[in-house]
DNA sequence: GTGAAAGCGCTAACAG
DNA sequence: CTGTTAGCGCTTTCAC
């Protein structure tokens, strides 16, 4: 049998006070006599009273809720984020909602304004949308961050992981061992980390090395169908997008008769935590998710408080490297000409 | 420079009609006319009008959120069922907070209870707190179901996916791949899912098999450091907790030297879509996580429709054989008598 | 069909 | 220090 929800007029009647008054003490202003805090904090306990959040949050114009849009919960990565974010909203008494737009670029605009509404401050994880879309996000003068993906809009904070430089460790790593021919597995057409990876990939140009971008998306699926491109094109070695799409190759190679990283060698990107419990364990590039959580939030606090966006924030990163990245197994092919 | 939010009664006085007219045009009401209905929907649109969610709240009386607690984001089947509950929730246009206890069974009923204030419902996925914890969160006279945990409170909802028969069906096989020695890594130490997923596992001594309880605890780490256990109990065959454990025993097994299957069979439950992945292949025991999505939110909107909680609803599943087991190495080690 | 007015529960001036 | 009062923006009787 639910009791009915006391009330602050309650708590106040009880306490033989005024509302102001219980307002205060839960406010936790100094200028209440210690006598009728006392009296206030009594009768709340006796009719087990809670300041209505809604409420407040109507009167505040504020609801401790911060809304976070990210691609896909299937990526580990994406859900080692949240964690992070989640831990600090909690220790700032904030909640999150979450949305999934399912890697759909065209759902964001929508989900992301509605959310808007309803927050106070939102958080767009790897965001596909046009600049502009992004951008008008912000006109609705709440805090908006975008996370792993840059903008050069002044309304919106911005959190990097700058994996070019690990990226391109990477490459180099690989053209020593010998490999001349290597598959760079694509992730989402629209992604801006995809543009940026794919670009320090290149630098494979530079050792002399072939490159051969293969279709992809970033799920473990799309790493699986990507097996057959990369073995077609007759390359010793592919470079994933992220961790989930190396997997998802590593396992159709091997459904193939390839073996890794003896026939081809494979490297993801995010150091997801199972990256180091595959077999073989994976090469990749720490995502550095905790950093960049500690940062987002960082960020959504400060413009929370009224702070302009600061200038984003870019947090370097390096290459790990494991067991599945090994000598290109055949000599290099004779080139014609 | 942001705009001020447009009003109810901003969009009343452009349509030159009254506050009611708005509210009710917004709410879908027949009694409007078609001329009024017109200018009124001009006027919102003229002002970027869009009904402001908490004060719509406080008059309705809710949220139109969901509360979600998690034990662990790390676990990819927990994240799963958050992707299917939030599908299901944007769908009925609903919006879901997520926290995570992070395994702390004791922040459970305060993280609950302050979630609950916040939502119209609350869903508790594999919570460990006590019984009367949980019928307690009920008392709030909000809907609360619980996932994957029996309780018999009648105020609460409850989703089980019932992996016991699966799990005897993999003892059996490990028995008839003449393994005689099998641990059992198990998960958190509250956890219902554990007591009954080990007591499902005891029934490989009906097969004349000798069961060996493992701490564990549920994380991928947890795995990892159950391998040595394992080893010297000169087991041959282990069957995690979940799947997540079920990575790390094997990742940790092969540091130490042995082979998956050839000298240890594992097993694990969920079946998150790596398990299709990893190498070899997890044997391992459907999660079911879409179904049980959509069972959860069913009961949650009938509960929030005002129904009382149905009986639990309990879906069966099955064991998934792949390449993580195979015929026990060593003959059976003779019994000391 | 439409409007006026009384809340929903809380906060924050403003008086005293 | 404490109380009174006017909102926050919307919904919903209750009259007309």
């Amino acid at each position: 049998v639910p009791k009915e929800r006391a009330t602050i007029r309650m708590v106040a009647q009880t306490a033989g006070v005024s509302i102001a008054t219980v307002s205060r003490v839960f406010a936790g202003a100094p200028s209440v006599s210690a006598a009728l805090r006392h009296r206030v904090t009594e009768a709340a306990r006796q009719l087990d009273y809670t300041p209505h959040p809604v409420a407040r949050s109507l009167a505040l114009g504020r609801t401790q809720i911060v809304g976070l849009l990210v691609p896909n919960l299937a990526n580990p990565s994406v859900c080692g984020l949240i964690k992070h974010l989640l831990g600090e909203a909690e220790r700032a008494d904030h909640r999150l909602v979450v949305t999934d737009t399912d890697d759909d670029p065209e759902s964001e605009a929508a989900v992301g304004t509605s959310l808007l509404q309803h927050v106070d401050a939102l958080i767009l994880c790897a965001p596909q949308a046009d600049a502009e879309v992004l951008d008008a996000l912000a006109g609705h003068g709440k805090p908006v961050v975008v996370v792993n993906r840059a903008v050069d809009s002044p309304r919106l904070g911005n959190v990097l992981v700058d994996d070019t430089a690990a990226l391109r460790d990477l490459a180099a790593h690989l053209a020593s061992l010998g490999h001349r021919r290597v598959a760079y597995l694509r992730g989402p057409s629209r992604s801006w980390q995809d543009a940026r990876r794919w670009q320090a990939v290149r630098s494979l140009a530079e050792h002399g090395v072939e490159v051969t971008p293969v279709e992809g998306g970033g799920r473990l699926d799309d790493g699986r169908r990507g097996a057959e491109a990369v073995l077609r094109a007759g390359c010793t070695a592919v470079i994933a997008f992220n961790d989930l799409m190396a997997f998802g190759v590593m396992a159709a190679l091997r459904e193939h008769g390839a073996r890794v990283p003896d026939d081809v060698s494979v490297t993801g990107c995010d150091d997801v935590p199972l990256a180091r419990c595959v077999t073989p364990t994976l090469t990749t590039v720490r995502g550095r998710l905790r950093e960049a959580g500690a940062a987002t939030w960082r960020m959504v606090a400060g413009m929370l408080g009224g702070a302009a966006p600061e200038r984003p924030v870019v947090l370097e990163t390096e290459a790990v490297i494991r067991d599945s990245t090994g000598p290109c197994p055949r000599p290099a092919p004779v080139r014609a000409g």
